[in-house]
DNA sequence: TTGACATATGTCGGAATTGACATATCGCTT
DNA sequence: AAGCGATATGTCAATTCCGACATATGTCAA
């Protein structure tokens, strides 16, 4: 969100928290959180980049396209280890995955 | 292995390859054996500094000893779900993860 | 609008992963 | 050697996650 714009919500009397902050999540598990969000964000940024379609890359990873769908949305049955196994699929190697988990 | 050691065995008509290189594993999964790896270690390197033991960990995972010992010998039926939750269970952030992840 | 292609959503049976438990083995002190 | 705390190994029923499929929705060009 804009700094702008959460001023304005919070002048209006809104409280500005994350996620994480309203559910009430433990350190470990706001990470946890974290991690799933910005793998499946950049799995669909590196697949778009190699103009693959969601049914693409669930060819190349022995998957399916809903599952593809399911996994760039971080829905809740999906695993790291598949959001990983998709990553690598993309080529991605460790080096640039160590990177996004890192950034803040 | 130390490289001298290698190189007596080479000279002996061994060839010396990777674990990956043996079994004739994709670079993904390759990168993904080596990740499974790397989370595993670094789960044990950082219960021990902690001075915890395995059923410490357990406790504060919500998980039980024999699991713990079973993530720390990587074994094939740990996710890396339970590795990473492992990781912050022990007070890991991301920008450690991302640094063991990242390590070559 | 219609058609074609991409993505999203919901469901299901089967496969993978789980915590729990029992028990074995190790390392260390006495 | 015997006892003890820590770790390893094997098993199992329950839960979670999977690919697959059907189908809805979105997008854009003809």
């Amino acid at each position: 969100m804009k700094p702008d714009k959460q001023k304005r919500l919070e002048a209006a009397g809104f409280k500005i928290g994350t996620a994480a902050d309203f559910l009430k999540l433990t350190p470990a598990e706001s990470e946890l959180v974290t991690l799933r969000l910005s793998l499946a964000h950049d799995v669909r940024r590196r697949r778009i980049a190699l103009h693959f379609t969601q049914a693409d890359l669930a060819r190349r990873l022995g998957s399916s396209q809903s599952r593809i769908a399911k996994l760039e949305a971080a829905e809740p049955d999906v695993s790291l280890d598949l959001l990983f196994r998709a990553l690598f699929a993309t080529g991605a190697n460790r080096r640039e995955v160590g990177r996004v988990i890192a950034a803040v």
